[in-house]
DNA sequence: ATGTAGACTCGCGTCGACG
DNA sequence: GCGTCGACGCGAGTCTACA
């Protein structure tokens, strides 16, 4: 599966797990509401500062995120 | 620290490791020369995607990179 | 609360060239 | 083999607005 299709789907999860929408995601992160939309619809791709932010917000640590992409991407 | 300038000093170490050059990385990965040399001088903040690229040519699992960038870093 | 669209700024990533 | 510079296309990330 395409990076960037692996992240949105593995952003999904956590968030909702936290209980939050993107918009209370994106403000946290101090994030655009619509990007976090794109990543999860895999229409961006998040730089790594990108992905740290949203890690710390979700209470994971970035390389647990990574993980998870990676499986689904198929290393 | 900086993520990026985490991210650069983390890079080197696998890169030499190997015995590559930035050109020779570079080439493998179907990046550019100069582009390898601004990330490890954290000019430049590499995408999810990059990440990934980089760490299969150095035979790295992508969120063991990011792990040693999360210890420089200071999660 | 989310998807989408347009328009915008700025940084990623490329390329050629020089020291 | 690496740092740096200028220039470039294109994508990251923002903002507003409508459904």
């Amino acid at each position: 599966m395409e990076i960037s299709k692996a992240f949105g789907i593995v952003l999904r999860k956590p968030r909702k797990l936290a209980g939050l929408s993107q918009e209370e995601l994106a403000l946290q992160c101090d994030l655009d509401r619509t990007y976090i939309g794109l990543l999860e619809r895999a229409q961006r791709q998040p730089s790594i500062t990108t992905i740290f932010i949203i890690s710390e917000v979700l209470k994971i640590k970035p390389h647990e995120l990574i993980k998870e992409v990676e499986k689904l991407h198929g290393i």
